[in-house]
DNA sequence: GTATTTAATTGAGATTGTCAACGGTTAAGA
DNA sequence: TCTTAACCGTTGACAATCTCAATTAAATAC
């Protein structure tokens, strides 16, 4: 055992390095991801969100004032799934569903001061993790792997 | 309608920059990932393969030589999930389960002729799928993507 | 030799993904 | 205008996946 269990068994894997895999970027964000928001789900137990939730009550308190359309493009979700997020959110009193005026078949999800608040600390949870998560990466190197990854995951 | 829709549907986000999501790398390594693997899912089905059976027949092409409990921790995958992979790859002839002579209880997953040349085709096409994800970075950014992704998702 | 760990496997239950259909609304075209 | 087509949220069904507990066989620790 090198230690005992600090925080998160970041299980790391030396002999991966010499495998055609570990050339592939579709395994690498995979297995970014798949470490990255396991990490994130255990930091925002506390608050009893998941990363889906969190990401779409971050959008909803965001200056985008999505829809529920919106939301299913931004985080690659079907309808049906935003229906259930959404229905979480409102059911803890984070967000309302408002029917948009311009267009009376999409739903405006806004948040109420609770929801506000809550972001906030989630937030700030959820940062705390990104910080261990990519603490192998200098100040200049995080920067340049942010700008890289929004060019390739935003349009 | 852009253009009559090429391959993917890319379906770009540009609003999504001016929200705080955006700077989140849980967030955009989990859209990247989920665009990637839609991508290359796509792409393998012609093979009926997808990106899991690619990775773990991808290693087990590879000189490690893996056993289950190695594909799972590799994999980030539940040991039940990986009797399930390597059922589905015995089924089709590409891989068998030989015990480890030196440790009779673990089963060390070694390719046939026909599961080398399975990969050889998937890997190509997960190649060409790659190639057009990341076709907005340039061949140095690429390579510096790739570098900073090996150190934070392996050791 | 006994007790503790580990690997693969099975199974159950919850979560998530995928897809088709519906009612209400808007947009487009004859 | 009237009709048709498209879109949004919602529901429901089904498959795929995740998570966890329990079992068996084998190795290791004491």
């Amino acid at each position: 055992m090198t230690t005992p269990l600090p925080q998160d068994a970041l299980d790391p894997a030396p002999d991966l390095r010499t495998s055609d895999l570990a050339s592939e970027p579709v395994f690498l964000m995979a297995r970014a991801s798949s470490l990255g928001s396991a990490s994130a789900n255990r930091a925002l137990g506390e608050l009893d969100l998941k990363v889906r939730h969190y990401s779409a009550l971050s959008l909803v308190c965001s200056d985008l004032h999505p829809s529920q359309r919106d939301l299913s493009r931004y985080l690659v979700l079907d309808p049906s799934q935003i229906v259930l997020i959404v229905d979480s959110l409102e059911r803890r009193g984070a967000v309302v569903r408002r029917t948009d005026p311009s267009d009376r078949r999409s739903k405006l999800i806004e948040p109420t001061d609770e929801g506000r608040e809550l972001y906030r600390r989630a937030r700030a949870a959820v940062d705390r993790c990104t910080d261990r998560t990519l603490s192998p990466l200098s100040e200049d190197e995080r920067a340049t792997l942010l700008e890289l990854l929004q060019r390739i995951a935003l349009g």
